[in-house]
RNA sequence: GCCGGGAUGGCGGAAUUGGUAGACGCGCGACACUUAAAAUGUCGUGAGCUCGUAUGGGCGCGUGUGGGUUCGAUUCCCACUCCCGGCACCA
């Protein structure tokens, strides 16, 4: 018998496809489309990654069974080929970096086109192709028309090493992204995206896309919009004033200090007044000189100088309060100023602790009935073993009472349960006193606390308590009744010190209230205000809005996201298409002059001054207004490589079109895009650059829709071995082409559906690929055998069941179970030989995994048609339901017998049925029943008195 | 620190979303074929205790940890630990 070869197998078919152009996109604007895409490599020079095969082959599986479905099917594939590596290739080498972009995707297509996938090859496109940044410069004209690209003078991230300014997006842990060098900030002028002008559109659209929920989340928690308002300080001898914002006017009571970034105007100009100038400026100058990332690194020291002579007022309790310059609060961001609340944030909270400022609690925490359950639920173990249940602060020394409460009597337990009616204060401070004795005790914060179980279970019945509320009570003032002798016989009462504390205290959950005990933070969550003048007894959500009324605040929503910079003083990018003109300013390229070619030059390092190497040609920088037509210099700044990938999926649609970067007709018809898979990684950056674009293309009526991806998914990283990142580095990088040389495409395809969820990552292990290529045999042998005449009972069913689940397994990207489901059928049709119509329907399930082999078998039995021609497989659904079912029979949850029925049986007969059973009879004798369960079709169970 | 995701046999992982935990694959063991090995095929394989000469049966245990809800929890709730990814004082 002839070998499965999969070297022939597969070199004839792929050739066979490329021939024959099977997988190029239809121009049959009638039959419905089906846009699939991945994110376009970057061709970089260490080749294809394991990871590439395994998002691209899951997006294959899916285009290919939706062509079987009948739809007009777009998967293609291109080059994100501007970027860094290959500029400090270049520079290293001195190699044209068009040379080594054109051996790399060289390399590239070689490696894809053996895998199978179904890629039309017809659409490739190449974004350092001028054919394509024509059209990327093109549209950076439309966004500077629209006032969406300006020119700025910022800070800006400078790496030393790669002379190039860094977005803030691009910088990781105060170092440069690319080569880790730590960051330094510099002013540069720089041409700027005004991405925030559409950050409540971006935020608010995701409703409108089905995006796997982290992604969506991402892109929130980037966008972060947080709603506040716009509050003034009025500075006391003076008709200026200190705008502040703030998420929380409700604590505005409590502000007791006011706090501005080192980089404001305002700082400089009150500097100048106060009493300390000088020590004020140099820390403003100081300041600056550091990184913002530096600045604000976790566990760096809060660092800041009053402003001395020169007082702010509180607007709502009209004191006096200081001002301080402090290095936590950024000048980007808000007002570039905030009010401290120490009693109600955390960095206030430390910040006031270290410059000894007044703490002002304005806010009683608020449980509400669900969290007030779950405490009770999660201390109950705390009073079965009789632990410690409460810590009390004494009122002057550092001292702590560990309470280990003897009664069992459940009223005994309470801490803070709040009777319907009752205070949440007063019903702490019943408590305290009846418990410990001591009168007056005040709630401090919340801590965690406890209640028997049994009262409990009363007070979930009888729904009694409005609030629970653990909660710490201090001691200060308070007056102590005297120790009863019954008192004392009920607790167990001992002043500890904290390091006696730290060992009274065993159990874990306990150690937990006392960790935050001794680390006393503030409150942070929202409440009901107190101290508050005529606000007390609101609660925040309705004192945020009140309070900020009675200031004349103005409520105000403010992002996280900051504009986008968008100039790289570099070589390897789109020249951005900009002429400064003397006496006209920044005017276009008119876009005629499309594209502006990137310039060839001899050396590619940007020069010393930080300027790109393009700036050292003047022939090339020298050039007349457009405008004006005098003399005037171009831009020598390129385009970030985010710019080429922002759009590429419109380009796609109409690769070679010379008039416009796409028509309108074809854009009408192909987008949006249905379902993009990519990697984790981008879900922020690109994802939502690009979809900035798409969106102020959609407003200039250029695309026909607002958002442009449907659908978006995200693949697992491929780790190496041992579970670290694959790098050439460590020399751990698995190369496909060994794979497909020794087991094939079809089994490295296989092989990585099979691996594990594909949104998770997973490890490479090369041990467990023999698996597969094992299935791939039988199946070859399979298909040799001789066919039946009728399907046999036993593989009807397993069929439909097979249809059915690839089908949605496919939907769901969940291809390790597909694969598995098809091994099971495999198994199945080696017992009982399928027929040449159940064999047909198998291969046209492997089809989508395994390309190659499933067409040469069904070629091999005689068929001229194309296997993946034939429409999808579909099957009788009545053939899938059961009439008999296997029941779990359970005593008392425990699974003790089986027992088969009639899918459809009455209740009563399987019951009935069960209880005759001998091992259930067994079981039954030993004990009383008290009910029984029926599940239809699962399970029966019997509880049992035993 | 915050946000998101995860933890299941020796290993990768299944589990109809609250109903017989461990599908499928790897590995391992036994057997068959073979002079032998490889390849292939068949069967077994969570771990413990236990009954039986034996085919086989029984019992408690078991999905990171500690609790809770439920007739029943890998699945839901609370608290925690560790791992992966993202973010950085965002007021």
């Amino acid at each position: 018998m002839e070998q499965y070869d999969h070297k022939k197998i597969e070199k004839k078919w792929q050739r066979f496809w490329q021939e024959k152009h099977t997988f190029e996109a239809g121009e049959d604007q009638k039959k419905e489309k089906n846009y699939i895409l991945i994110e376009f490599p970057y061709p970089s020079g260490d080749g294809l990654h394991v990871g590439h095969v395994r998002s691209w082959t899951a997006l294959d599986i899916v285009a290919r069974k939706r062509r079987a479905e009948g739809k007009n099917v777009l998967y293609p594939i291109g080059w994100d080929a501007f970027g860094l590596p290959t500029e400090n290739y270049a520079i290293k080498t001195g190699k044209d970096p068009r040379i080594v972009t054109k051996e790399n995707t060289d390399t590239f297509r070689r490696q894809i086109q053996s895998l199978g996938i179904s890629f039309d090859w017809s659409r490739e496109i190449n974004t350092s192709d001028p054919d394509y940044y024509r059209w990327t410069q093109w549209i950076f004209l439309q966004l500077y028309r629209q006032g969406l690209a300006y020119k700025a003078k910022t800070y800006i991230n400078w790496c030393p090493k790669d002379k190039i300014g860094l977005a803030n997006e691009e910088v990781i842990d105060g170092a440069c992204e690319r080569c880790g060098t730590p960051v330094e900030k510099r002013e540069k002028e720089q041409w700027m995206m005004a991405i925030t002008k559409y950050a409540q559109r971006l935020y608010d659209d995701l409703d409108t896309v089905d995006y796997i929920p982290q992604a969506k989340l991402q892109q929130r928690n980037w966008i972060g919009p947080s709603q506040g308002a716009e509050i003034r300080f009025p500075i006391k001898d003076s008709d200026r004033s200190i705008a502040v914002f703030t998420t929380r006017p409700d604590t505005l009571y409590g502000a007791t200090y006011v706090v501005l970034a080192p980089e404001l105007l305002l700082a400089a100009q009150l500097a100048e007044q106060a009493e300390n100038r000088d020590e004020l400026k140099e820390y403003i100058v100081a300041t600056q000189q550091v990184s913002e990332m530096e600045r604000t690194a976790e566990g760096k020291e809060k660092t800041g100088i009053e402003m001395k002579g020169i007082r702010a007022i509180n607007p709502v309790t009209k004191k006096e309060i200081p001002i301080f310059v402090a290095n936590y609060v950024l000048g980007g961001y808000g007002t570039g100023a905030v009010m401290g609340v120490p009693a109600h944030d955390q960095r206030d909270y430390l910040f006031a602790k270290r410059f000894h400022l007044p703490i002002q609690t304005v806010l009683e925490p608020l449980i509400t009935k669900k969290e007030g359950e779950d405490a009770l639920q999660s201390s109950l173990p705390l009073v079965e073993r009789r632990s410690v249940v409460a810590v009390i602060k004494h009122w002057s020394e550092d001292k702590y009472l560990g309470v280990r409460w003897k009664r069992t009597n459940w009223q005994a337990f309470v801490i803070g349960g709040i009777e319907a009616g009752e205070d949440a204060a007063a019903a702490g401070k019943r408590e305290i006193r009846e418990e410990t004795g001591y009168r007056n005790a005040t709630p401090v914060r919340s801590l965690g606390g406890t209640v028997h179980a049994q009262f409990y279970q009363t007070l979930k019945q009888e729904n009694r308590f409005a609030h629970f509320e653990p909660m710490l009570f201090q001691l200060e003032n308070a007056e102590r009744d005297p120790i009863t002798p019954e008192e004392q016989a009920l607790h167990d009462l001992v002043w500890l010190s904290p390091e006696e504390m730290d060992a009274f205290i065993t159990h874990p959950d306990m150690q937990i209230i006392w960790d935050r005990v001794k680390g006393n933070e503030c409150y942070t969550g929202e409440g009901i205000l107190i101290h508050s003048g005529t606000f007390d007894g609101l609660e925040s959500e309705v004192a945020k809005e009140k309070i900020t009324a009675s200031v004349d605040g103005v409520p105000r929503t403010v992002f996280r996201l900051r504009d986008w910079i968008f100039s790289r003083q570099r070589y390897w990018g789109e020249p951005i298409p900009m002429i400064q003109c003397p006496s006209c300013g920044w005017v276009p390229v008119p876009e005629s002059e499309l594209p502006v070619l990137l310039p060839e030059v001899d050396r590619y390092e940007p020069t010393d001054s930080g300027e790109s190497p393009l700036a050292a040609i003047t022939s090339w920088v020298e050039t007349t207004c457009p405008s004006c037509k005098g003399p005037a210099k171009r831009e020598t700044d390129v385009m970030p490589n985010w710019a080429g990938s922002s759009w590429y999926y419109l380009r796609y649609c109409d690769p070679k079109n010379t008039k416009q970067f796409a028509s309108e007709d074809t854009l009408r018809y192909w987008t949006p895009v249905d379902w993009y898979n990519g990697g984790m990684e981008h879900t922020t950056l690109h994802l939502l650059y690009s979809r900035f674009w798409h969106k102020a293309l959609y407003d200039l009526k250029l695309v026909p829709t607002s958002e442009p991806y449907m659908k978006r998914t995200s693949h697992g990283l491929i780790l190496a071995a041992g579970g670290e990142k694959m790098s050439k580095s460590k020399g751990n990088v698995v190369n496909p082409d060994d794979i497909v040389e020794r087991y094939g495409a079809d089994a490295l395809r296989l092989y990585e559906m099979f691996l594990g969820p594909f949104d998770q990552p997973v490890a490479w292990n090369e041990d467990s690929i023999i698996g597969v290529r094992r299935f791939l045999e039988r199946v070859w042998k399979l298909a040799k055998q001789p066919t039946a005449q009728e399907p046999a009972p036993e593989t009807e069913q397993l069929l439909a069941h097979t249809i059915a689940k690839i089908t949605s397994d496919i939907e769901s990207l969940k291809c390790n179970t597909a694969v598995s489901q098809l091994m099971i059928m495999l198994k199945t049709f080696e017992q009982y030989a399928p027929t040449e119509e159940q064999l047909q329907i198998f291969l046209q399930l492997l089809a989508p995994f395994a390309p190659h082999i499933a067409e040469e078998v069904w070629q091999g039995k005689g068929n001229t048609s194309l296997l993946e021609e034939l429409p999808w497989p579909t099957y009788n659904p009545e053939i899938l339901v059961s009439k008999e079912v296997t029941i779990a029979v359970q005593i008392n949850g425990k699974v003790r017998s089986t027992i088969s029925a009639p899918l459809d049986a009455p209740e009563q007969e399987v019951i009935e049925r069960a209880r005759s059973d001998n091992k259930v009879q067994t079981w039954l004798a030993r004990g009383t029943e008290t009910r029984v369960m029926y599940v239809p079709g699962r399970v029966v169970n019997f509880i049992l008195d035993l």
